[in-house]
RNA sequence: GCAGGAGUAGCUCAGUGGUAGAGCAUCUCGUUUACACCGAGGCGGUCGGGGGUUCAAGUCCCUCCUCCUGCACCA
């Protein structure tokens, strides 16, 4: 045992247990090990994030959940890794690019561009799991992966060639959402629609067989008009059923375009003539498909315009040239008015820019097994935790729309097509591509490139990165065609912590990746943590500037400060706020817990890791059998909150107990056994005790603050020389037996006793006076033995039984559950004082009785209620009754 | 528009039909064999509003209000 400084410092003593844990390996998942397997793969962080608060809650989870599960006696895999990120990742490095040595990708070429984010991964790409080692997490580091691992992509290029040969991929020109910052196609899913103050354009085309006679028509869109092939209005709307069948004069570049009836115009909106643009609005297009428009694309990849017929906005920005169309119109005669309006519109998650929809080729995925995939959470193979997630899931599963998988980035998996040379060009235009198109050789799908790779030309997309995490679960565990000993022992994983905001993204593909590759489900839980905000209320984000760095948390706090702090206030199923103040919560409770072991260990008597045996126990004072018997009440109730996954009652639990229960109460009945002169028996059993009780307090915590609880279970003498607490197996054993039997309400009379003095020690301002004497008129004989103790716990010289003792009249006394308790004042009484007080507590009791008296007088309840709730009320009457009547006793006596 | 949450002390949050809770903040007192990152005590609640079911409602039902989150629409 070895001296410790007065307040507990985590930094140091984190790092230096986090390096223990890694040299002695205490991570590694054995896979040929005979223990019950637990298993989770971590959401892999982008890889070259940074740490967030929602990376902290989440991981912080998993490594409770890890650490709880191998001190039950599991066999654990955490398995660790990054994702790739394609468009984030690719993005920053052109940033950087640009701004360091000013080129573009396309300047260096694909080869080069590739190499130079190789080079930024291996840089950057370690930063965030050196900050998740910092926070703890006991992830089997040796089996990290990447998604772009050669052997991990095998496992993505192969599942595009299974999908593409059975008819689940095909490619094809459609209308997707396009980001023109980025300039690559998205998925639905990453497209955020953000409500923007905007403007309504009402404007009015000519028609063609009666010159001087206009149609209205309103849009926000003016500057899209000159791909406009129809105006459409509701077959239903009476008032323009004479224009349809005509055509519209568009105004630049002049054109004659027909008016159509289709039922998805509203009567209601706007002039209720809708301007129809096939190559630039999804439902556009549609309508277009089913009238056989033309598509005139006018808008270029990058969000210009491109229309060389009208010079004023040809090469424009799209925003500027909607100024510009509306600056055209209003010359011509032909703008009516412009009204403010809010709409919603799309915005690309990453690039944070208005995308657009456009005509493009790509490569689509029709879902597989999906309906194995939905049945599995409706009926609880799968278990979302909290329950209420499972109906957006059910909801996104049943209005699934084919997934746009392909990029037009160079950072990711390359798709795994090549076009013979000699026809590429064609096959590359072909309107669509599937797995028929195989059979005539003219296209090569696989692996590996095809042998004579220099007549083969390869398409140029690569794919998008939720295609290879969907992959996570088991493509990290097994190579291709492989049935390695980790899969075999791992797979299905146990649990899957993640955020509710990828439900769509990641859980609902995993799951079905899952049942299509490995024929079963990919993990039996899934936990969504909530979500963290800011004190406002807002989500925590970059360009608000509202994220705290766990980092600096970590530097004031500690990570175990800062889990437990976390985990404290992190609720089930509805989002947090953040508040940096129950981070210092979690550094100030380590530092309690801290102090706590330093009192014992100022005793300077070596730990006793003895059971205590029954006869020992009866033989024990009511303060130890109280919290010997919390103690196991404590393992109880931190089952049932674990088995709930309810974290944060897991760490009311622990604080609860710790703090309340051992330091308050027992640690301040005990003290006095420690003092020179008491007897070296109740010593002896007081300190092991102590030992018992701090022992197996620092296994229950472990989970939650792993470094403290290692750092003190060794400098404790707990552990056996070169034993770890995180290896070490948590037996679950009573240490009373039977708790119940030993229930200690000596302990509980007296504390509830003390809390009664102390409370009239500070009315008559007398807290801090050690000399104030007690005289007690005890209700049995047992309390003799408890008076040096209550004595201590309240901060009185004494407590004594004196039947001679005479009390002056206005002495203040209090009803306390050990008995009567005067405290003489010597003089100083004041007998209206103590009246006033006496009657104001009277009051009180009386509120009660009342309460009490009219429920029982209520004979709905007597009949209805449950019998032992009656009782309890009748037992609760009687003692008001009582209690009442010796307060009138006390303060009768006061009037002479 | 549809769906799902949330609303409890000044703040952050527990509360699983049966006496409304914790920590922080605030106020008073206090260095005692660990801890001032501490101890003792106090103040502080019409549990969002209204209605209903029940012997009994913060808890169950209906309704309204406010906020959040998805999804849809978004000319």
């Amino acid at each position: 045992m070895s001296e410790l400084p007065k307040a507990y410092e985590p930094v140091s003593v984190e790092e230096k247990w986090y390096q223990r844990w890694i040299d002695h390996k205490c991570f590694h998942a054995d896979e040929t090990s005979d223990r019950p397997a637990y298993s989770m793969v971590i959401p892999p962080p982008n890889v070259t994030g940074i740490l967030h608060l929602g990376h902290v809650l989440n991981n912080t989870i998993q490594d409770i959940l890890a650490r709880r599960a191998r001190q039950k006696g599991h066999e654990v895999l955490w398995l660790p890794g990054t994702d790739h990120a394609g468009i984030a990742t690719q993005a920053k490095v052109e940033r950087h690019l640009r701004q360091t040595e000013e080129v573009t990708r396309r300047d260096l070429g694909r080869d080069e561009f590739l190499k130079r984010i190789w080079d930024w991964k291996d840089e950057h790409g370690g930063i965030i799991i050196k900050q998740l080692k910092r926070l703890g997490c006991s992830c089997d580091w040796e089996r990290e992966r990447f998604t772009m691992d050669p052997e991990y992509s095998k496992w993505v290029s192969q599942v595009f060639v299974d999908l593409f040969k059975e008819g689940h991929i095909y490619r094809g020109k459609r209308m997707v959402n396009w980001c023109p910052s980025s300039l690559t196609a998205l998925s639905d899913e990453e497209v955020i629609s953000k409500p923007q103050n905007s403007k309504l354009y009402f404007m009015k085309y000519e028609l063609a067989d009666s010159p001087g006679e206009f149609l209205e028509i309103s849009t926000t869109r003016p500057e899209t008009l000159m791909g406009d092939t129809a105006v459409a209005v509701n077959p239903k709307d009476e008032r323009f059923s004479k224009y349809v069948g005509r055509t519209v004069k568009r105004p630049f570049p002049e054109g004659e375009i027909p008016v159509i009836a289709d039922d998805h115009v509203d009567i209601e909106f706007g002039t209720g003539a809708l301007k129809i643009t096939p190559a630039h609005d999804k439902a556009d297009f549609e309508i277009g498909q089913r009238h056989h428009l033309p598509l005139i694309e006018v808008i270029t990849a990058d969000g210009k315009i491109d229309c060389p017929e009208v010079e004023a906005l040809h090469g424009l920005d799209r925003f500027a040239a909607r100024k510009k169309a509306a600056e055209i119109l209003e010359e011509k005669g032909l703008l009516l008015k412009i009204e403010d309006y809010e709409n919603n519109v799309g915005y690309s998650e990453r690039a944070d820019v208005v995308v657009e929809p456009r005509i493009s080729m790509q490569w689509f995925l029709k879902y597989p097994s999906v309906e194995e995939a939905t049945a599995a959470v409706e009926n609880s193979e799968i278990t979302f935790r909290p329950q209420k997630w499972s109906k957006t899931y059910s909801h996104w599963m049943e209005n699934l729309q084919d997934w746009c998988i392909s990029r037009q980035l160079w950072w990711g998996h390359q798709i795994p097509v090549w076009y013979r040379q000699s026809k590429a060009q064609d096959l590359q235009a072909a309107e669509s591509l599937d797995a028929q198109d195989l059979e005539r050789g003219d296209i090569y799908v696989g692996v590996t490139p095809p042998e004579d790779e220099s007549e083969w030309v390869r398409d140029d997309d690569v794919m998008d990165t939720w295609f290879s995490s969907w992959l996570w679960p088991f493509a990290t565990m097994a190579n291709v065609g492989e049935e390695s000993e980790t899969l075999k022992k791992f797979y299905p994983t146990s649990d899957l912590v993640t955020g509710p905001d990828i439900i769509f993204f990641w859980v609902a593909r995993m799951i079905m990746a899952g049942y299509r590759f490995k024929g079963e489900l990919p993990f039996k839980n899934v936990f969504f943590t909530s979500i963290i905000r800011d004190g406002k209320g807002r989500k925590m984000s970059k360009s608000l500037g509202n994220s705290p760095d766990p980092l600096d948390l970590m530097e004031k706090y500690g990570a175990d400060g800062l889990r437990f702090g976390l985990m404290r206030i992190a609720p089930i199923g509805s989002d947090v706020k953040f508040d940096e103040t129950q981070i210092e919560e979690g550094r100030n409770f380590a530092n309690k817990l801290y102090n706590a072991c330093r009192f014992r260990q100022m005793q300077e008597e070596p730990p006793n890791h003895k059971i205590f045996t029954a006869v020992e126990i009866s033989a024990l004072p009511p303060y130890h059998i109280d919290i010997l018997s919390k103690l196991d009440e404590l393992d109880v109730k931190l089952e049932k909150s674990y088995k709930d996954y309810r974290f944060n009652e897991v760490v009311a639990h622990l604080y609860d107990f710790f703090w309340g229960d051992y330091c308050d109460h027992f640690l301040e009945a005990v003290k006095g056994d420690l003092k020179e002169g008491a007897s070296p028996q109740r010593r002896r059993d007081t300190l092991h005790t102590i030992d018992i009780v701090l022992k197996r307090y620092l296994a229950q915590l472990h989970p939650l603050m792993p470094h403290i609880t290692e750092e003190l279970s060794e400098k404790m003498g707990y552990l056996p020389e070169g034993a770890f607490l995180m290896t070490r197996e948590f037996r679950k054993d009573s240490i009373l037996g039977n708790a119940e039997a030993f229930r200690a309400e000596h302990a509980e009379a007296v504390y509830a006793a003390a809390s009664n003095l102390r409370n009239l020690k500070a009315e008559y301002q007398l807290a801090a006076n050690k000399n104030v004497r007690f005289v007690i008129r005890p209700v049995a004989g047992w309390v003799m033995n408890e008076l040096p103790t209550l004595a201590l716990l309240v901060g009185a010289k004494e407590v004594v039984v004196d039947s001679s003792y005479e009390a002056e009249q206005g002495t203040p006394a209090s009803l306390t559950s050990l008995g009567e308790v005067l405290m003489p004042l010597d003089g100083l009484i004041d007998i209206e004082a103590e009246s006033k007080r006496l009657g104001k507590e009277i009051e009180k009791i009386e509120k009660e009785l009342a309460k009490s008296e009219q429920k029982l007088s209520n004979p709905h309840f007597v009949d209805r209620a449950k019998p032992e709730i009656v009782a309890v009320e009748k037992e609760r009457l009687a003692q008001w009754q009582e209690k009442l009547s010796q307060l009138q006793n006390m303060k009768n006596a006061l009037q002479v």
